[in-house]
Order: structure tokens, then C-alpha cells, then sequence
DNA sequence: TCTTGACTTATAGTTAACTATAAGTGTTAC
DNA sequence: GTAACACTTATAGTTAACTATAAGTCAAGA
């Protein structure tokens, strides 16, 4: 897959899969014999982790750790373990705290809703 | 209250406290007659409010429309009514998306954890 | 062959939300 | 009465994560 292909299946910008790869948050991606990207269904997954990862708020600093981590294999495992169980826990705790603001504004709309019924 | 005292108890520098009256993120606080900000129970419970909005990734944008609306009263319970749900919702959604993550989080950690144990 | 798109490096700009610095004035508590 | 804190306006810096621009090379398809 081209760059632009793989721009457009993820919704990223040619220009920001560049800079993941340059950043290390993309393990380098296989090229042509010309030196041209053509993303492996690998490369493709994981450009949908980091994606996915992203899009919950994972800061860049822990995807660009996690990344040689998994790339040096067997070795890493309890480290990569503790990494990944520590952002589970960090997001457990992220969506608790919204789930809390989710029931205030509830609690809010709720008295709205029953100010606007009793003046109609 | 004064601005440190605030600032302690909410986390918040005085500099930011500033900073968010100054842009309409908090309607002006009360003052002393010479003119030292006296934060009342009010103040604080809006500073208390968009901490709570902000700490969940509400952006100041939309709080700068939210102020206003509530200092008219009445006539804008309708509109209020209408942002408060729009963000509620756009939280759920992304309480969702994260609980996604969790559990694909917690398949790679059992995944991790099955590899190591099998090692011993 | 020529257009289109890919590549590179390097640098600079953008956005959101602060955060800091300066420079000068005013106030309050001990 | 003075040190510690508050105030103001204005401007500039910071951080994360992109995003854009330039300037020049290279390669593949119609």
C-alpha cells in the first residue's frame, strides 16, 4: 500500500505518517527497491495501534518507548507488560472521572429540563 | 477567599485564575473595595466546575459559551440545555472508545502474561 | 516523455492552553 | 513602616502534536 492509500484508510495525513516514522512511533515501514513506502499488512496494523492509541489521549513519549520495546522482542516482555498495564490504569481512571462528569451534566440537564417543562 | 487560598485549594496558579477570568472562562469574582479579588462561595464553586470540565478535556471554547448563557438567566435555558447534552454526549463517546481500549489493553496483557508464565 | 506522485532534509508555522516576565502601582498585616 | 502579597497591562515563551513550505531529486504509468 502506498502512502496515500494508507492516509486515506486511517484518516492521517501522508505528512503525519512520515513524521511518526521519523519520531520512532512507526517502526520503519517496508520500502520498494527505489526506497518508495509500500506498507506490509504489518506496517498497516501498526499504524492502527498508534491511531488507536492516539485517539484516547496515549501521549507520543510512551508509544515512541513502547515501540523498540516491542522490537526487541522475548526480552522486553515484563517491560512491556508494566507499560502497557500502567496506561490501562491510567485510562481506567480517566474514564471513571468522566463517567463522573457525565452524571453531573446529567444531574444538570435534568433540572433543566424540569424548569423549562414547569414554565411551559 | 483570596486568589492563593483559591489557587491551593483548587490546584490552579493564580496566574491561570487570572487567566480564565481575563477570557471569560469564570464570571468576574467578587472584590474587595480596593479591588483584591474575594473569591465567594459562588467563585469557588465555578472554579470548581470548569476545573472538573477542563480535567476532562472540555475545551475552553465551549466554556467560554456556557458562561454567558448562564449569567442571561432564564432565557437561555434552552441553549444551555442544548450544550450541556451535546457535550455529554460527546463524552460518552469517548468513554466508549476508551473502554475499547482498555479491554484490547487487557487482551495484550493476558497475551503477555500467558507467554511469560509458559517461559517459567 | 511528461505528468503525477514519491522521496529527502531542514526549517518554520499552528493550535490550545497555559505560563512567565516585566514594570510599575496599591494594600494589608505584623 | 515595611515586607509580603495583590493588582494591572502587555508581551513573550512553552509544550505537545502536528502541519506546512521549500528546494531539489527520483521513479512509474499513460
Amino acid at each position: 500500500m502506498t502512502i496515500t492509500e494508507v492516509s486515506k484508510k486511517f484518516d492521517i495525513s501522508p505528512t503525519t505518517l512520515r513524521y511518526y516514522e521519523r519520531i520512532g512511533v512507526l517502526p520503519n515501514v517496508t520500502r520498494t527497491k527505489s526506497g518508495i513506502r509500500d506498507y506490509s499488512e504489518k506496517d498497516c496494523r501498526w499504524v492502527e495501534f498508534i491511531k488507536c492509541m492516539r485517539d484516547v489521549g496515549m501521549p507520543i513519549e510512551v508509544l515512541i518507548e513502547y515501540v523498540p520495546l516491542f522490537q526487541q522482542g522475548d526480552a522486553t516482555k515484563e517491560a512491556r507488560k508494566e507499560l502497557l498495564v500502567k496506561q490501562r490504569d491510567q485510562l481506567t481512571e480517566r474514564i471513571i472521572e468522566m463517567q463522573k462528569v457525565v452524571d453531573r451534566l446529567n444531574a444538570k440537564i435534568e433540572r433543566l429540563n424540569q424548569s423549562i417543562v414547569i414554565k411551559e
